[in-house]
DNA sequence: GATGATTCTCAGGAATCTTCCAGATAGTTA
DNA sequence: TAACTATCTGGAAGATTCCTGAGAATCATC
């Protein structure tokens, strides 16, 4: 995916600076907001590709900054971030045109994945493929589905997620810390053994249909989704 | 559908920013008007494929604008946006030509459908097919009649959405919330756990006919209509 | 106004998933 | 080789999600 300018609007510093660092560190332009009156300003000032935004904000609510800016005729695409029980009830238009929403606690890679999902949609990513392969592998994010050498594999969430960030960044190799960091959400505070579990888990499904073991582990660094010619 | 220039007309604000954002999304260009005084002016100016005229609207009603544009020999089909207490002789009344109508609360996939009607009728939409068909399923349009492998399914209307919603777009897992927004009424504030009970109901009624389960859960995503070669 | 269809909510139970733990296994170092 | 450390994996408890039947409320039709 090509570089994109994003806005993120979140009262809370830490979902901020934790945001912008990620999405830097994919080579995107961040640009940040505290509060809608701050964010409806930048967003009219800088026009973003994108914007990520707190619907719970001290001023001016999430749905509110989206009222103003669309009155406006600002189409920029809006990936909400709800909490959990906001949700049920709120959810209403929420994912009309190529807007969508997040609950928090949210994971990074979740995050990365939606945005990459709605660039799709609305067409503003040149180079954008629904389909991740890395060597027998084959991951479809619009139907969720996962195949190696053609025979389908089920996946749970977490799973598929761990996949993804995987294959992702194949054949380079990613410490346990990164992956919890990356594709468990932001709150968790188990240990890393869930980690090992998970790559378990997916080696038991995946490796009976590859010819040779998918992810390699790197004693003493971390894991590795191996790929053709690396 | 190719794209479409469609006119908006409404005085709520909400009404037309949820149009707007679906029917640009939809790839239509979008214009929009508050009034019926301005959406004569529009019309005129700009000649759009389509027009959506709210019926009550502050200066000159939606059947006076039609008056006045058909008066100036303007044919442009109009989908009227109506308040379900309306009479509807007095609607029906009105939309001989290719028109018709819509009563509010409406759903986003009720407009996308009647448009695609319209421009199917008034013979604008080259490549616009009646009949959805995915695998063995089987959806006409214009007859309101579904097939599976040849065998009809008796559908309630609620039904009878959902299904095309997915069926729309297969091979795509669909949120529970993003069913809701397209599927249901805009006003509608219950939960997502109605989905759950309408995929049960179609399920029920598709299943025996088919070879094959037709929609499959995607637990912790949505649900995806499973067509062919994919 | 009665009957039946439809919409919607709710709750129990089934199925699946997440997480943690502990013993087994494999690799590393002394 | 022995001791140590890191990783693997099965089991199990607890949480979550999903399915579905039952029933109330509403709507349509005769």
């Amino acid at each position: 995916m090509e570089s994109l300018k994003v806005l993120v609007v979140d009262d809370e510093p830490n979902i901020r600076d934790l945001l912008s660092a990620s999405l830097r560190f994919a080579g995107h332009q961040v640009l940040t907001s505290p509060n809608g009156t701050d964010a409806i300003a930048k967003i009219i000032d800088t026009q973003p590709d994108i914007v990520l935004l707190d619907v719970m904000l001290p001023d001016i609510s999430g749905f509110g900054v989206t009222k103003k800016i669309r009155s406006m005729g600002i189409e920029t695409p809006i990936l909400f971030l709800t909490a959990r029980d906001e949700t049920e009830d709120k959810v209403t238009g929420l994912t009309v045109g190529g807007d969508d929403y997040v609950t928090k606690p949210f994971s990074l890679d979740e995050i990365v994945a939606r945005i990459s999902a709605i660039m799709r949609r609305t067409g503003k990513d040149s180079d954008g493929q629904s389909v991740i392969r890395v060597g027998e592998l084959e991951m479809n994010e619009d139907a969720h589905e996962v195949t190696v050498k053609g025979e389908v594999v089920d996946l749970s969430p977490t799973e598929y997620q761990l996949l993804r960030y995987l294959a992702s960044n194949p054949n380079r190799v990613l410490t346990k810390a990164q992956i919890l960091d990356h594709v468990w959400e932001y709150d968790f505070n188990g240990e890393m053994g869930i980690v090992e579990s998970y790559v378990s888990y997916l080696r038991k499904k995946l490796d009976p249909l590859s010819t040779e073991p998918l992810i390699v582990t790197k004693r003493g660094v971390g894991y590795m989704l191996k790929g053709p010619k690396g």
